[in-house]
DNA sequence: GATGAATGAGGGTTCATTCAT
DNA sequence: CATGAATGAACCCTCATTCAT
């Protein structure tokens, strides 16, 4: 008798999987989703059209079970950098330096988050959509808890506008040139500024007496 | 006979290709770059296969024209803003808020400007992020106009973030269902709220009243 | 100004898909509708794929075509035949003939009707049901109208024997070596005897009176 | 160790093969042969696609199984109900009435056997032919034997139409909404009726007394 | 014997683009 | 200038079949 399905199986398998998953992420990261074709990724995994179909429904699904593991390993790092931190201020700063200096560190995988994934159909959209909005329903609820200034008539709009700075400052270092990049770390800072300030908590002691403030 | 061309006809011209392109705006907004087909541009346009390609090289050029379009009317809109202000900080202000109201007014314009042109290649999304990348020089010129503060180390990046803050708040708004979105003026003054304070410019207490600002 | 469709077009245009149409009847006919693929058809036409989904909107609706001439072209036959005679009874018996007749004159036909469209799906065999259920229809209504023994329980039985009879009688010639079929003509007579005994009329004088039936 | 093959191995393979017939069987009546993929078949029988190719050849070889074995059965039926019976005529009788008693009892086998097997190469189609014209091989016999009347030209025809009526009669019954079928044996009763009219011998006016046939 | 992962030829179909009319 | 019929490369996907385990 032989095992249904033997732990050496299911660990090629596993790879296999994941071979396709990653030569698919590069391809979309370079090419564009509509660029890359099945074939091309069969042929860079060195697999074939049925092995591809055999692990996903299509093409489309391939994508979104990557944007659901880019989705997943960003709210793992955010949730780590929350964790690492007690005051909600501190919070909110670790939270968007940490998520800057992942996608700067994966840039395939953000390409795919924040470009690749807006204009597709088949949930594809609505889930990136939902992961930001994920985002930016935290960012709401922290801002509520540490407000000391009057709210803002609409908080949801200040939260979007924080994770647009986030996600737009990425863009735009992922679109510099690899040479002249700033490095990540000083990027997560700077929108950490903006941001906190932006929801009326300037990080920086000597930038929180408003008699300081340019006038 | 005819001239070689009668003015009339240069008018029908015009008026032709007009049509094709505010078919064309909504389609791709509608529908999307890809599901957009040629025939069907055609068809609602009620013209021809051969008219479209005597005035377009090919959808991707006609697509470029509908965004160089928007760019220009985006930077009008802006000019006409800052024009209307006197003081920097003021000029911020109302860019912003412009160029929200234009968007949320225009919200075919909007999907195509902010979501279709991301991902598209022949020079779009390169098109697409000079016309971004131009309102984070204009800001990014402005901040350092006015910064008293220790300006940030890299002031394009607040640029960016400013940038980011606008057209995301403009994405979630266009998100919404239109049955309950919050009057586009309030998200342009609340986007403008977290950005000026972004820059470090936090309006004093009573945010309405101009003499109270920081000058 | 030019013709927005020349007549000539026109001609042109209905060439082709009379091309696309005749050649598709030979394969299906020949090979199957199975095996029969577009690239087929297009290449024995001398057109081209896109030419072939210009005429029509997929390999099923052709066949539905086909099936749907067919259809009208045995209707034809049939009322001719019927309208060529008085008697219900010579009615009916010059219709089962002028029906063979046909089909063995155009084989690939009706290889199409009887074979071919028996099990594919999208409207085509419920097309052939269609068919010769309305044959079975007009058996009825003649087998009703005409007799003087007490009818049949359920005479539609009665209809649809006589419809089989035609139908596997035509199969079991076309299925013969084409050098030793009998005449079609031959054929034709001896079922048309059969069917007309099968529902209580012996078509010969002689055969007319009971008591000179087999004892 | 154990025999090379046990009489316990031999029963297990016995009904998985059975298994695999019996679901390819159902699958094969209610999708169609193509609409019917090796993977369902053995995904419903619980069995392996090894397995699959370990009784059987391919995919084609199954359905040939499947039709011999209906013939068998068919053929078994009418051997039984002509075995039951000594006078010809009554034979002739008995059979279609079996045989159409047995299509109505085993509709999934009817499918098989009259629509399926039509348009399938392989052989299949020409073993479809087969087990038809052997109908009509015993029928052309019979008829050979009891004719009194001049024999046709062409007994084959005749016998053809015989086979013919039974099955499209069959046929039609299947089409039927299963809720409004008459009764199978109204049917066989009624296509009797019609073949052996079909052929000369109507039965006498009061048919079911046996004594008043002709003979 | 039994399994199911892997193969890959080949299918139907789409659609941007061309060009004879 | 205008038309729309015609092109054909290229796509995504299916599924019968094989074979290492």
């Amino acid at each position: 008798m032989v095992y249904r399905t033997t732990p050496r199986m299911e660990r090629r398998k596993a790879k296999r999987r994941r071979r396709l998953l990653d030569v698919a992420t590069r391809l979309f990261a370079d090419r564009g989703y509509h660029k890359t074709t099945v074939p091309m990724i069969v042929a860079e995994s060195g697999s074939s059209t049925g092995a591809f179909y055999f692990y996903f429904a299509n093409k489309e699904e391939l994508f979104l079970q990557l944007l659901l593991e880019i989705g997943e390993r960003v709210a793992g790092q955010l949730n780590e950098a929350i964790a690492g931190e007690k005051e909600p201020l501190a919070q909110m700063r670790a939270a968007v330096e940490r998520l800057i200096l992942f996608l700067a560190a994966n840039p395939a995988e953000a390409r795919i988050l924040i470009l690749e994934a807006t204009t597709l159909g088949g949930g594809i959209a609505s889930t990136q959509a939902e992961i930001l909005t994920s985002h930016a329903r935290s960012v709401e609820k922290a801002l509520r808890a540490i407000s000391e200034d009057p709210l803002p008539e609409d908080p949801a709009i200040a939260a979007h506008c924080w994770v647009g700075a986030v996600y737009h400052a990425v863009r735009y270092w992922l679109a510099l040139p690899a040479s002249n990049r700033p490095p990540a770390a000083r990027v997560a800072s700077e929108v950490a500024r903006f941001n906190l300030r932006g929801i009326g908590h300037p990080p920086a002691r000597e930038e929180r007496r408003p008699d300081q403030r340019s006038e």
